[in-house]
DNA sequence: TTGAATGCAAAGGATTTGCAGAGGC
DNA sequence: GCCTCTGCAAATCCTTTGCATTCAA
């Protein structure tokens, strides 16, 4: 394990991408939901990397008002929450905001949180699936999804720590 | 292992909140703070038992505005931060909201949390620790705290499952 | 007395919602 | 053409903040 790159399923990108508009469009379909090209711009932009982001990172990525591509805040809001519904996206609260991360064909992991740079770094260990399952057995517990975070300070971090500020702030 | 009482520390919640009170004194002592009414009410109430609450169902706990005792709404969340810094309490965030619980004194715990009732159950297992500390050596973390919480329903909420409504909904 | 803390009202940030117009199917 | 979706503006929810007053030390 498992930097975010050992972690993936093995997949390219554009073929995960075309796998996930398929599972969407089946989503839509079945709840006579329209393909649109917000829709549409929003799933090709989130499935072209497995970086976590939240709303407003969504948002910055996207085309500026006007231009072509372009979706507006509560688009953005609307769509996050369907495709959390249709299974593609996980979601998460860190800090008082929602983060999320890819889903669907990604295997399940958890994660360490820096707090000083805020990066996430996922890791995979079976152990944890193993003490859920006693841990809900022991309280008759029907278990859906776990999530942990380790928080604390990344290597990198570590390292720059000359100074107690967040690289954030010195910029 | 583990319902609340089975984790607790062994103390009376009246020792316990002597001994946070003095623990809290010599925190406002060591920044030149007073030991407020607001702040004696606040304690009291939070440590005369071992419940998980966020900020609302602290306020909701209180004398009503205009009797004795009542705190401000803008001082809970003050002193809530100040609980915090103390050490007292410990936070995490769970669907948007700040939900607090004992620290001092308090073993260290992780949680099953029911998406049906929200209620949260405390369990305790050692080998989440040792799993923390070996994904932290692989990745050079410096660990400062971590969180699980494993989500699914409760025993109590299996069993009246007639419906699929929340309890809740139906009061 | 004097600086810290409180309560009020108001601001703030993230997210959701009502509604009229735009656009899939 | 029908009905869903979008974008706008405004609302909502939780939490924080500015400021005049109150109060602990």
């Amino acid at each position: 394990m498992a930097t975010d790159s050992d972690i993936s399923g093995g997949l390219t990108p554009a073929e995960m991408s075309r796998s996930v508009g398929q599972r969407f469009d089946d989503y839509l379909q079945s709840r006579g939901m329209r393909n649109t090209q917000q829709r549409r711009n929003l799933l090709d932009l989130i499935f072209s990397d497995h970086e976590h982001f939240d709303a407003d990172q969504l948002l910055d990525k996207l085309p500026a008002k006007g231009l072509a591509g372009h979706v507006s805040r509560p688009t953005v809001y609307r769509t996050l929450n369907e495709f959390v519904d249709a299974g593609l996206l996980r979601k998460f609260e860190l800090e008082g905001r929602s983060v999320y991360e890819h889903d669907y064909g990604y295997p399940e992991h958890d994660h360490l949180y820096c707090s000083q740079c805020s990066k996430l770094i996922e890791f995979q260990d079976d152990r944890l699936i193993e003490i859920r399952k006693q841990v809900a057995a022991k309280y008759n517990f029907q278990v859906r999804s776990h999530r942990m975070i380790i928080t604390g300070v990344c290597e990198e971090c570590r390292k720059n720590r000359r100074r107690k500020r967040r690289p954030v702030d010195l910029i």
